[in-house]
DNA sequence: AACAACTAATTCAGACATAAACTATTTCTG
DNA sequence: CAGAAATAGTTTATGTCTGAATTAGTTGTT
C-alpha cells in the first residue's frame, strides 16, 4: 500500500483528487531526487544543491549575479552565499568584481568547474531520462504541458 | 524566462524532453510546498514535516511504530525520532509501549493533536484544491496517471 | 544456554535552508 | 548635495534532514 492512499483517506472531503494527486506528485519527486542525490554522492562526492547551482552558470560565460543566483535557484541568499564559498574554496567557481558596483560581483564557472560540469550534466540527465522512461514522447508531452498550467497558475496566484 | 527554459539548454543532448519535465516538476512542486509551508506557519504556527507525521497518524488509531513513519514518510529514522519529540512535548502524539517488544513502541495522536489535525486537514486541502485549480477533472486525472507510471517506475527500478 | 545476527530507536556531526539583522554601497529625492 | 531609501551581499541563530555510530532488546543457530 501506498503513501498516497493512506493519507487524509477518512477524512471527509469534497476534493480528494487533487489532495491524492499532490500526494503522488510529491511522492515522485521525492524517489527522483533521491536517486539524483544519491548518484551525485557516490559519483562525483558532490551535492545536488551544488549541482543546481554550476547548471545556473554553465549557459552564462559572464556569470551571474549572487541575487540571480538566489531567485533562479529559489533559495534564500544566505544559502547561495554557503554554498558558493563552498564551491569557490574548489576553485569550480570564481567570484568577479562587477566594474561600477563595488557591492556586487558575477559569480563564474572556472575552467574546472565547467569541464566537471559537463562530466556530472551528462550522468544527470542519464538518470532523468530513465526516470521518465516509462513515459511515452506522447506522455512526456502531456505531462510537461498539464504542469504547464499548474506552474502557470501557482505562480499567478498572490506571488 | 523561466528556470527550466534556462537550465542545461547548451549541453547537447539527445532527451532534453525528460529533463524539461523535470525541472518543471520540481518547480511545481517548490511553488506549492513553498505556500503551503507558509500557510502551515502562519496559520496553525507548525511546519510540513509536523504536519505530515501527524497525517500519517490520523488514519490509524492504534498509531504506527517509528520504523513504520519513517518508512512512509520517507525520512530516515533519527528525523522521525526529532519531529515525535517535539509533537510529544506539545501534547500533540504520545509513545505507547508496545506489549512484548521493549524496544518498541507506537506513536498515536492524542484527542488534542486529533482535533488541531482535523483543522489543520481542511485548510490545507483547500491549499492544495486551489494549487490544482487550474485544472480540470479529467486533466487531474490524467496527470494522476501519467504520474503513477512516473512512480510505479521508479520504485521497481532498483528500489 | 551462548553467541551471532538482526531490529528498534536514539544520538551525533555535518550539510542545507530560512528569516532576520547587519555592513557597505548606490540611488533617489527634495 | 545631504539624508532617506533601496540594493548587494554576508552573518547569525535556528530548524530540518541525512548517514553513521550507538544502545538496548529480540531472534536464530548450534
Amino acid at each position: 500500500m501506498d503513501k498516497e492512499e493512506r493519507l487524509h483517506g477518512s477524512t471527509p472531503s469534497e476534493h480528494p483528487q487533487a489532495l491524492r494527486l499532490w500526494l503522488r506528485m510529491l511522492t515522485c519527486t521525492q524517489l527522483i531526487e533521491t536517486r539524483v542525490r544519491a548518484g551525485l554522492g557516490a559519483k562525483f562526492d558532490t551535492t545536488l544543491p551544488r549541482f543546481d547551482l554550476m547548471a545556473q552558470l554553465e549557459r552564462v560565460p559572464d556569470g551571474l549575479k549572487m541575487n540571480e543566483l538566489s531567485r533562479r535557484m529559489m533559495v534564500t541568499g544566505g544559502n547561495v552565499t554557503g554554498i558558493t564559498d563552498q564551491l569557490a574554496a574548489e576553485d569550480l567557481v570564481e567570484r568577479v568584481a562587477v566594474p561600477g558596483d563595488r557591492r556586487a560581483f558575477r559569480v563564474k564557472l572556472t575552467d574546472r568547474g565547467r569541464t566537471l560540469f559537463v562530466a556530472m550534466a551528462q550522468q544527470h540527465e542519464a538518470w532523468i531520462v530513465d526516470a521518465f522512461a516509462a513515459l511515452s514522447g506522447k506522455e512526456l508531452e502531456s505531462l510537461h504541458r498539464l504542469l504547464g498550467k499548474v506552474k502557470e497558475h501557482s505562480k499567478n496566484t498572490s506571488n
